[in-house]
RNA sequence: GGGUCGCUAGCUCAGCGGUAGAGCAUCCGGCUUUUAACCGGCUGGUCCUGAGUUCGAAUCUCAGGCGACCCA
């Protein structure tokens, strides 16, 4: 580090007041020019530190969500460097996606340089919060420097087997004209993004074999000790996996077919009323009776077209059609009818499914809805009478009835025995299945990576060679968001010589890759982001993989983490890395929320500057009464906060502060101007509380012997020990919330009851131990509020930044006191207490007590019957 | 319907067997370059309800209520 320049030019010229705007422009200006926020190379024997933030889509503007994600890693680097580690905190942009593609189509503007200028004004309006980030090791997804990598990722898949083409039958989003994959489709089926509601389509797509991966991304969820549990669940959840039996039912028809279904439940199969198959199951064109093939035509349209789905009820039951034909129960021998319905996917298990309405809800309501038999084969211990009507599904388990040989055993040993019986007659056999299904990577748009194959008419699918990375986008496309991929209209690109036979009539590959790609592995790249011979070097990615702490919103939960777990594992799996977890300790924050104003009848938010009377909110138009709310901020909800208005008014540290006390990182954080406030005026305490330590002791933090004989020689030895423990006490505090959960919330509490002790204590306590406290005070702040900590330590005279100090350590010694107030209880009720030697043994500590006046006066004559002593605590007497 | 988490001062949250705490807000006083800032001080709590365990429960157990999220 460079030696801290002349204080004259640093000084703000003996001004009392605390103006954060200058102050913050003059350190960030100084830090910049030496270079601090570098990242240092790990010395011998030095730990190292990757504390990384979700990287942001660069959308041109900074809000307040971005900035409590980026101020607590942070806090979180710069307090990890203060502890000797040796610390990566960079930053970079998710830059491919629709957004610049929606506005190249709109207004007209290129897509690079509508992203670059984007990621210019955020990287600037970043820079105003006084982050540690290390800008040497920025990396830009849509930079074909990075993108060449995720191509070389692609192939390395490809070669693998892991990289696919399949017809399949595709989410197909409306308005955003794309395909999503499944994880980008909510449970009501609208698109994550647009809103939309999603359509069916058939299409060639790219699919990656995350399924291979199932079992190992399960079972590595159970060694994520530093994640939160509810993430562990969710991606458990997604999954999926269940492990049940496949039955061959075989078809009732000249020919022989035969319909396999997948059940977790082979114990309920002697319950089983009818089939059901998805409407697109190849076996339906064969099997049903031909007098009713236009109405399964029919029923297709119906349920692939969203429009006239949504006229009927979108619950539970779906709609169902007979298709005229029945299958054989293996097990007994029973016909059953099969139906078609939207209720079972294509792609899932087997794409059909044996309905047990007696214990399946789903199958249930469908029973329901058409008036399908249901037949009860589990009951309930004790053995109920049954035979009657029941008005829901029993899914539990129980004891098995009406179910042949298997008749009065319980579930658990008939899905064993029931799955025998199949497999000895080769019926059926023990099955796994997975909810997860293969990622679907190709998108029809213009914005992403390009998919690195080649087709040829003579020789298939060709990958490309390494070195002819990168495949580039092309520069002189019409973007004009119909349908299909803009790169088909781009034929100088897209038309080439086949690599292998030299034909001409081959072609690129057209779509584009999913931008999930791209970010499942920049943590990667973070480790060595300027290679241009590899993606990452192994070394660089031991040095500092995994991520030590990663945060971010929960919303990515699934997605992202899970395509993240999987693109590292197989990373690790093909030799190119040594780590295959990427993510050590995971923070999902919560949202940051503002106050919306809604108008209940017309559902209308109103501006809250139309508001008049704030104790009163009411529509200013109608007059009606408004619900005011905490929601997530956003435009329509005119409920938004700008970061830059925010630092403008109150600066950087203030807002800092705010994000970081308002709320434990993982809660939601409701925005309120008036706790904003109180956190300004914070600092100005702490301002003023070092204006007058400067006043006492003077711009040195030096203490000579002089002042360490003063120290021992106090007027006030009591107090001076009083304010080491509150000192120490507040390192030890801060450390347990930091290290305990990052609750920042505490911990800034914590600094600010040290602050009101340093104050009550400044003028009463020796040199020495003034100069401890309050440089103490100065690095315990310097995490969070870094511009004025910088400042105060220049004030008093601290040497070199107080950004490469080391974070304190805590004296044991001085949290121990000598004496402390006993507290004496009496059957359980406190009545007083009274002051001890820290010294006192049990013994004397339960004769102090039963001497007391508290204990006579409560007491009386009657003996106590038992005694609790805790030393340290109380004694309680129980008479 | 199942699971997870939460319910503590007006608000946001600590405390997680041993005298209920912090910040903000409120209120009162002081001060001053009085649409306000600052300083000092005081308030303010059936710890959601009920039962149990315990010498002692906000804290542990069970049941219920309310709310959030996830899954179906």
């Amino acid at each position: 580090m460079k030696e801290t320049p002349e204080k004259k030019q640093l000084s703000s010229q003996g001004s009392s007041r605390y103006e954060p705007k200058p102050l913050e422009d003059r350190w960030q200006s100084h830090w910049k020019d030496i270079g601090i926020d570098r990242t240092r190379p790990i010395a011998k024997e030095q730990n190292s530190f990757f504390a990384l933030s979700m990287f942001p889509y660069p959308s041109g503007n900074l809000h307040m969500g971005h900035v409590r994600n980026y101020v607590i890693t942070d806090v979180i680097a710069r307090r990890q460097r203060m502890l000797g580690f040796a610390v990566l905190h960079p930053m970079g942009w998710d830059a491919f996606g629709l957004p610049a593609e929606n506005a190249a189509i709109e207004r007209g503007v290129d897509p690079a340089d509508w992203t670059k200028k984007n990621i210019a004004q955020m990287r600037q309006q970043l820079s105003r919060l006084g982050l540690s980030i290390d800008w040497d090791k920025e990396i830009t997804t849509c930079d074909s420097d990075y993108y060449k990598w995720t191509q070389f990722i692609f192939l390395e898949l490809y070669k693998n087997g892991l990289a696919y083409q399949k017809e399949a039958t595709v989410n197909w989003d409306p308005i955003d004209k794309t395909v999503l994959a499944n994880e980008q489709v909510d449970p009501d089926g609208k698109s994550w993004r647009s809103g939309a509601t999603v359509e069916k389509k058939k299409l060639k797509q790219w699919f990656l074999r995350i399924t291979d991966f199932a079992d190992e991304l399960l079972e590595g969820l159970d060694l994520l000790k530093g994640w939160p549990e509810k993430v562990r669940t969710m991606q458990a959840n997604w999954i999926g996996k269940s492990i049940g039996a496949e039955v061959s039912f075989k078809v009732k028809s000249e020919q022989d077919f035969n319909i396999t279904v997948f059940t977790t439940r082979p114990d309920t199969l002697f319950g089983v009323t009818y089939l059901v198959l998805s409407p697109d199951h190849p076996l339906v064109d064969k099997i049903s009776s031909k007098e009713i093939t236009r109405d399964i035509e029919a029923f297709r349209n119906m349920v692939s077209n969203p429009e006239k789905k949504d006229t009927f009820s979108d619950d539970i039951p779906k709609h169902g059609l007979n298709i005229g034909c029945s299958a054989i129960n293996p097990v007994n021998n029973q016909l059953v009818p099969i139906w078609i319905s939207d209720y079972v996917l294509n792609d899932y298990g087997s794409g059909a499914v044996m309905a047990v309405p007696a214990h399946d809800d789903r199958d249930y309501l469908f029973a329901k809805k058409y008036n399908l038999p249901i037949k009860q084969v589990v009951i309930q211990k004790p053995i109920a009478k049954g035979g009657e009507e029941i008005d829901s599904a029993y899914t539990g388990k129980g004891i098995l009835k009406d179910s042949g040989q298997f008749t009065g055993m319980d579930s658990r040993e008939a899905k064993i025995r029931i799955t025998e019986y199949l497999s000895e007659r080769k019926l059926g056999e023990t099955k796994v299945n997975y909810r997860l299904r293969d990622w679907l990577i190709s998108r029809q748009r213009y914005w992403g990576c390009p998919i690195p194959i080649i087709h040829c008419d003579n020789c298939g699918v060709l990958p490309l060679e390494q070195d002819d990375l990168p495949v580039k986008l092309p520069l002189d496309v019409k973007l004009s968001g119909k349908g299909t991929s803009p790169l088909i209209d781009s034929p100088s690109w897209k038309n080439v010589s086949c690599p292998k036979c030299g034909s001409s009539n081959a072609t690129r590959e057209t779509d584009t890759m999913d931008t999930f790609i791209c970010s499942s592995w920049y943590f990667l790249r973070f480790a060595d982001p300027n290679n241009n011979n590899q993606p990452f070097n192994k070394q660089s990615i031991n040095d500092w993989l995994p991520v030590d702490q990663y945060v971010g919103g929960v919303e990515h939960a699934i997605l992202h983490l899970l395509y993240a777990r999987f693109l590292t594992r197989f990373l690790y799996r093909n030799g190119l890395i040594s780590v295959n977890e990427p993510f050590k300790n995971l923070l999902t924050q919560g949202m940051v929320q503002g106050l919306t104003y809604k108008n209940p009848v017309s559902g209308k938010y109103i501006p809250s500057d139309c508001i008049l009377d704030q104790s009163n909110p009411i529509d200013p138009q109608s007059g009606e009464k408004l619900n005011v709310h905490y929601e997530k901020m956003s435009k329509s909800k005119y409920n938004g906060v700008d970061p830059e208005s925010v630092i403008k008014k109150y600066g950087a540290d203030t807002a800092r502060m705010f994000v970081l006390f308002k709320a434990p990182p993982e809660k939601d954080l409701e925005w309120d101007e008036s706790d904003v406030e109180g956190q300004f005026r914070f600092i100005q305490r702490l301002w003023r509380l070092f204006e007058n330590y400067i006043n006492l002791h003077g711009d040195s933090i030096i203490c000579s012997e002089e002042d360490r004989e003063d120290s021992l020689n106090s007027i006030s030895p009591s107090r001076d020990k009083e304010l080491r423990r509150f000192v120490h006490r507040a390192i030890e505090a801060i450390n347990t919330d930091l290290d305990h959960g990052l609750h920042f919330n505490t911990a800034i509490s914590e600094l600010m009851k040290l602050t009101n002790s340093i104050n009550d204590n400044l003028y009463l306590v020796s040199r020495s131990v003034a100069v401890e406290s309050i440089s103490t005070l100065v690095k315990l702040l310097a995490p969070f509020a870094p511009h004025v900590a910088e400042e105060f330590w220049m004030k008093i005279g601290g040497q070199n930044s107080i950004h490469v100090q080391e974070w304190p350590l805590v004296d044991k010694q001085a949290l121990s006191t000598d004496n402390y107030e006993l507290v004496i209880q009496i059957k359980g009720k406190v009545r007083g207490s009274i002051n001890v030697s820290t010294n006192s043994s049990k013994e004397q500590l339960e004769n102090i007590v039963r001497e007391s006046d508290i204990a006579k006066k409560w007491l009386g004559d009657k003996l106590p019957s038992r005694i609790i002593v805790v030393p340290g605590k109380l004694v309680n007497l129980v008479p």
